[in-house]
DNA sequence: TTCGGTTTTGCAAACGTGTGTAATTTGGCG
DNA sequence: CGCCAAATTACACACGTTTGCAAAACCGAA
């Protein structure tokens, strides 16, 4: 059942020639040239025999695996998953595959520790850089370095980590372009559905962005808690948020579609009664009824820019530098804005 | 700045006795026991050391990488991100790494090419077994012979590969269901949104309950193919199924929120007017408005059960076998059943 | 003390590939 | 024809770990 698989010693054994040779003929390596004609052959027997390298061995002895770590967090992130489809698209397009893990929810006990384990799993494996979800916590550049130690590169995303590369979203100016948005429709009450701004931690970042806008307007804010970044949590607050604002802005997309569904069944109409805002410019954003105002998110964009990033760190090019991607208001029905966008096609 | 990994033969130094002796004292190998005292200061000096094992060169070593390959496949599922999600975790249950893929979109030019040469890329890597999302064409079993040619388990999910273990979801006899309570409800012109039934390819098996249902009841089906399991396909057919149908069966939720948009803009009630269903039971499915109902999609029982198989697969225990997950229907208000289950919090 | 058996350890080969150094071939030119 | 440099190839070792086999150490009993 087990064939063996075909070796380089295998096809030097039926070229006549040694396997070192055959190394060199298939990996263009600069010095000690092969002549034209052996590659040629060697090529040829290796097609025949439909020869596939043993990456395991050849990542062993070069020390370099073509696989990078990507290391994400569960329920932290609106679309976790369709941003690990943008990074395992953008990792393709370099040739590199992508080992990816998802460390414990934001919610559980210990999240250092099993983000720590994960990156040792992935050091382990010989992965040639780290692109890492950072949540923005206070020990966690110090924890990094105890990982990893400058053996291998880390790009960071999400949040900034200091001392390392990273690509940002400036979710705290596109938050505050969302509640001036607001703001400048005239209302006053204006609550927050995400993590509060005080604080270090992962979400504070947003929720700082509402806070600018509210304090530089002189307007009271307020925030209500949410959990997970989902539908339902959004649902469980509407009931809360009546009769207490007029105007909410949500932490992600699905957020505002729970909270929207909430109040409508209170009969609370949105717009008409509360103005709402999202984040994330999510798939369904623009299909839902009332079709939402929200921030877009870049994900490709992110993706692409960590990877660019990463490229150059292994190729020493780059060390420490923050990418910031900005993000766009896009307005439409759900903050009843005269000036919503109907067209739906992106 | 690249420092050294401490290498087991540091420990073996250190500690004067032969790497063997710090081997076999690290993994506990049957044969050829060692002393509980070495062991012990084994252990303590690796502690010390902070010492990781080389997994690339115990791969190398030993043919187990402790690795498996996740090859799923792009725009072609309607919640690949989640699915994603399932895995990893029911991986990490069991101690593995995932070498994560995702080969081209359902309409790129090659799509078998890309799936091969992804699946090279992974058994190159040395992986433990292969987790691989079918897309249920004519030649794909072939073509996993080809590539991975009995050296490493394969564990199919979404369609069945003869010849092959796996796990899949009777989409047939759920959309079968999904069709029968219309009918019940005493819908006639029932338009189905998705691939048609006649076909071997991917969502053929979805038309096919449809189709079994209408014509086990003397209705006559019709099939208006949406591309990409996408909110915005089914906006785009909206206006196409007016004034054609009472009630529509869409392949997933995102196509049914679509429809339900466009139809809602043409002046065209939801479920009044025409009733429709999803499939998927998506984390948005029951807060939309109006809510949906759905096929529930078990996408954790789906990675548990994959796991499971690939871990009996591995130990030699089970050489193929399809495990059957059915989904039950989840009615909610979308199709206008008086018994429509308001109940929100899953 | 010596012996047999058991437990513990060391030695060396192996896994597949890359690469530095030495050896061989090639080719041009005197 | 012979010689030297350049081009090409072979040899051997390295990478870190596992593992079969042999050697050594230990222990109890004769």
């Amino acid at each position: 059942m087990e064939k063996k698989r075909v070796t380089i010693k295998d096809l030097a054994k039926t070229l006549g020639v040694s396997h070192s040779t055959v190394s060199r003929a298939l990996s263009r390596s600069k010095a000690h040239m092969v002549s034209e004609e052996t590659r040629r052959r060697v090529k040829q027997v290796a097609e025949e025999f439909s020869y596939r390298p043993n990456l395991l061995a050849k990542g062993f002895a070069t020390g370099r695996t073509g696989t990078l770590g990507l290391l994400a967090r569960e329920g932290y992130q609106e679309q976790a998953g369709a941003q690990i489809e943008s990074f395992l698209r953008a990792a393709d397009d370099r040739n590199y595959r992508l080992l990816v893990g998802m460390s414990a929810e934001w919610d559980s006990p210990t999240p250092e520790i099993d983000q720590a384990t994960q990156m040792e799993q992935f050091v382990s494996r010989g992965i040639d850089g780290l692109l890492l979800q950072t949540i923005g916590d206070e020990g966690e550049p110090e924890r990094i370095r105890g990982v990893v130690d400058g053996r291998i590169p880390v790009v960071t995303f999400n949040y900034p980590a200091p001392g390392f590369p990273g690509v940002v979203l400036d979710f705290t100016a596109g938050f505050c372009r969302a509640t001036e948005h607001l703001i400048a429709l005239g209302h006053e009450r204006i609550g927050f559905l995400g993590e509060s701004w005080d604080g270090s931690g992962q979400g504070a970042a947003r929720g700082r962005g509402y806070f600018n806008a509210m304090h530089a307007h002189g307007l009271h804010p307020e925030s209500l808690p949410v959990g997970r970044y989902q539908t339902e949590s959004g649902y469980r607050l509407s009931r809360e948020v009546k009769d207490r604002f007029t105007a909410l802005v949500c932490c992600s997309d699905y957020t505002a579609i729970g909270v929207c569904r909430g109040l409508d069944e209170s009969g609370v109409r949105v717009p008409e009664d509360v103005a709402v805002v999202g984040s994330g410019d999510s798939d369904v954003s623009a299909f839902v009824t009332p079709s939402l105002t929200t921030q877009s998110k870049p994900i490709r964009g992110i993706a692409h820019a960590a990877m660019e990033l990463m490229r150059k760190v292994i190729d020493g090019r780059e060390v420490a530098c923050q990418i910031v991607l900005s993000s766009s208001l896009i307005v439409r029905e759900s903050c009843g804005s005269a000036i919503a966008d109907r067209s739906r096609i992106p």
